[in-house]
DNA sequence: TCCTCGAGAATTTTT
DNA sequence: TTCTCGAGGA
């Protein structure tokens, strides 16, 4: 492959490099992603490197997933196979780590990964066990006593407190302590963990450290620039005296400080490793010269930064459009009104209007509101990322807490989420009991209540209670049983449990017009398959596992929407429009971040703003209103930044008292939109009419081939399976699922293509 | 145990 | 403006 044509100058310099440790500053646009992938060719196509020498990390699993497809594409076209890459990232690393590893500190490798909303509530259920009230302002002071510590990698044991810094410090840790012991009763990790107890391990066993450093002679890491400490330290733990390192990143788009992210890591690189070679890409190809030039004089205002202005030979390109509204309600029309514009200029090959090139990104979820119900008057579809997940749906968590149960009976946040649903007539008091004798027995909630039996003399629960759970027990049991023979498919085994404890019904009974429960149960069930069908090897923990570190980037797939997203979920995408909406004093810089952390939080939103910015290809759109806020009662102004990234803001509001902003500036700014939007109407419809946009549903992912087995089955044919027999097909559920009636075992649903089965003679011939 | 209602609080970003 | 919590009644 003659890769000095396919990359500029300087791409091809960081792409062909052979030194040691290598850092390259790429600023927004200028071919990053491009560049690694690249790497990871080169490194194999030129440099002899075997694929799984390599271990790259990623910031999230989608672009890992890019990575990887993008770069063994390139492979193959010039080696003529397709490698098996380490993409993944920093978690996602750990928790296979773990799976082979964590024997080593005596923790099932079977572990079960909390995420936030489970970590909160095992917070919630310490203090009320300390006797708090569930809403005291202590639990949440505790909580983030624990963040801070395990961002900074200090379990409990590390902590000693001489003399209080803070009021409540001791009681903090007492409370730290106790949440790290029942996370380990329950054989859990948070996502904390994942990094801690990998570090914890490698520094703990020479020999798996050797093992493991052993494996990769190329370390590349992307976003480098959000790196924390304990990942840098899992990083260097990682690496022989001899592994290559090669770090790409762009210290002006670090947005993820408050989570521990240090960008001093990447500037001081040189520090920690001799002879580094740096190579900055500050060529742009994403966006037109206005735009550049926007985020080129805003980010200029920071003092904690290395200059390094963005240049491109793109042409002027569209001004940047820019408005302030009364309300945000107005706000809202503005930005509908000029999407509506924008799609019926873009049209797709049928002629309809084309919305999947814009973005509404904003500082805060909240925000989005009035934009909703904006963009369903207007019949705009639009889909809203990083609000509820799907994996945070409450149906589809219901769901796989009692999955999570019946593969870790210790999961006690799993048994309490699902005891009472559906209703089984077990209310809180009942739920305070259980834990309250599964603590003094020393048994999780779950195993308490298998085993009431030994506890009859002592136990206070109602034998109503103890009924209903023992029917409960009974079909989680037997589930079990039905799952470890893994004989049936696995969906479908699933299907029947949650028809059997009456779930379906119950969901059907609860309906709410406006979610697909249903639909999103299904969903889960094809997702499952999926996973199974890729992974014919895999336990199903590994699907729960993965599952769980899942982020709300991960679900970007297309389709013809409007998008919206915080910024800090856009970080790494484009845009050919882009909207950054609530741009107000306080809300964009956020009050709370400028309170928190004074000129350092300020210089973080400011390169937050950059990095919005820098999300537009083509056209850029800023808007604010003047709505009262109740946070800081008063009447919202304009956001600093538009004045730093020197955006003009017209005067379009009649009630505005305080304009300072110039109304002059870059053409004129209220000739785009044409007709002036009229407050708290709309153009089309009366609101009631019903939304011809769906919201879009997770799409199931892309049907895979299985990789081994018989999937083009027909009804009549005749299979032989090593454990049922002889039997034949009766049905085809799905392209993967079909059902067979057995001569000796019955009908069962089984995934075509399993090992097991085989097809002795097909439908109206010989196999 | 569950449901309803009213008061009150609270609005950042996420692997 | 919207969600959460707790009290009180069925």
């Amino acid at each position: 492959m003659d890769y000095r044509s396919l990359l500029n100058e300087k791409q091809y310099e960081a792409v062909s490099t052979s030194s040691q440790y290598v850092r390259v500053v790429a600023g927004a646009g200028s071919g990053k992603t491009r560049v690694l992938t690249y790497r990871i060719a080169y490194l194999i196509s030129e440099m002899g490197v075997r694929p799984n020498q390599i271990l790259a990390i990623t910031f999230t699993n989608k672009a890992a997933g890019e990575m990887a497809d993008r770069a063994a594409k390139l492979v193959d076209e010039v080696l003529g196979y397709t490698p098996r890459l380490n993409i993944s990232t920093f978690h996602a690393f750990c928790s296979r780590f773990l799976r082979m590893e964590a024997g080593a500190i005596n923790f099932p490798t079977s572990f079960t990964i909390y995420d936030e909303d489970d970590r909160g509530k095992l917070l919630k259920n310490i203090g009320v066990e300390l006797g708090y009230k569930k809403g005291d302002s202590f639990i949440k002071e505790a909580s983030q006593y624990i963040g801070r510590n395990k961002t900074k990698g200090l379990y409990p044991e590390d902590i000693t407190i001489k003399y209080e810094r803070f009021p409540n410090e001791k009681k903090c840790l007492e409370f730290y302590k106790l949440y790290e012991q029942r996370k380990n009763d329950m054989l859990a990790m948070d996502f904390d963990d994942l990094m801690l107890r990998t570090i914890q391990i490698l520094e703990g066993s020479d020999d798996i450290r050797r093992k493991w450093a052993g494996k990769f002679d190329h370390v590349l890491v992307d976003e480098f620039q959000d790196t924390n400490d304990v990942q840098y330290k899992l990083m260097k733990l990682l690496m022989r005296v001899d592994t290559c390192l090669y770090v790409v990143g762009d210290p002006d788009q670090t947005i993820y400080t408050w989570r521990g992210a240090n960008q001093d890591i990447m500037l001081g690189l040189e520090r920690a490793h001799e002879n580094v070679e740096t190579i900055v890409l500050n060529e742009n190809y994403r966006s037109t010269k206005k735009i550049l030039d926007a985020a080129n004089h805003l980010i200029a205002h920071n003092k904690k930064r290395i200059p390094k202005d963005l240049f491109t030979s793109a042409s002027d390109g569209d001004p940047i459009l820019s408005s302030c509204q009364p309300k945000g309600e107005d706000e809202a029309t503005w930005v509908a009104s000029k999407i509506a514009q924008i799609s019926r200029e873009n049209r797709n090959e049928y002629g309809e209007p084309i919305f999947n090139n814009i973005v509404v990104l904003y500082r805060a979820s909240y925000l989005t509101r009035p934009f909703e119900s904006a963009f369903k008057d207007r019949q705009i579809p639009y889909k809203i990322y990083g609000g509820v997940r799907f994996y945070e749906r409450m149906e589809v968590k219901d769901l796989l807490a009692y999955f999570n149960l019946m593969l870790n009976p210790k999961d006690n946040i799993a048994f309490e989420r699902i005891i009472n649903v559906p209703r089984r007539n077990i209310g809180d008091t009942s739920v305070d009991r259980i834990r309250e004798e599964a603590n003094q027995a020393g048994l999780s909630e779950y195993e308490y209540l298998c085993r009431i039996g030994e506890y009859m003399e002592v136990t206070n629960i109602p034998t109503r209670v103890i009924k209903k759970a023992a029917e409960f027990i009974a079909i989680v049991e037997d589930t079990k049983i039905k799952l470890a023979e893994k004989l049936e498919v696995y969906s479908e085994v699933l299907k029947k449990f949650v028809d059997e404890i009456g779930y379906m019904d119950y969901l059907r009974e609860d309906e709410d017009p406006d979610e697909d429960r249903i639909k999103n149960v299904n969903a889960l069930f094809d997702d499952i398959n999926n996973f199974i069908d890729k992974n014919p090897n895999a336990e199903f923990q590994e699907y729960l596992q993965n599952v769980a570190l899942l982020s709300s980037q991960d679900d970007i797939s297309g389709g013809n929407f409007v998008s919206l997203m915080t910024i800090h979920i856009a970080k790494g995408l484009e845009f050919d429009n882009v909207f950054i909406i609530g741009m107000n004093q306080d809300v964009f810089p956020s009050m709370r971040s400028l309170d928190d952390n004074g000129r350092d939080g300020a210089e973080e939103e400011r390169r937050l703003a950059y990095v919005a910015i820098t999300r537009a290809r083509k056209r850029l759109f800023c808007s604010c209103n003047e709505s009262y806020s109740y946070i800081t009662d008063s009447k919202q102004t304009p956001s600093q930044f538009f004045k730093e990234a020197e955006i003009s803001l017209p005067r379009t509001s009649y009630y505005s008292t305080s304009s300072v902003w110039r109304s002059s500036g870059y053409g004129n700014q209220s000739s785009y939109g044409g007709s002036k939007p009229r407050p708290g109407s709309s153009y089309f419809g009366d609101g009631n009419a019903p939304d011809p946009f769906e919201k879009p549903k997770p799409k199931p992912a892309p049907v895979t081939t299985a990789t081994n087995g018989i999937t083009d089955w027909k009804v009549g044919d005749m299979v032989e399976h090593g454990k049922f027999g002889k039997g034949k097909v009766i049905e085809i559920i799905s392209d993967k699922i079909i059902r067979i009636n057995f001569d000796n075992e019955g009908i069962k649903t089984l995934l075509g293509s399993h090992p097991m089965l085989n097809r002795i003679k097909s439908e109206g011939g010989d196999a």
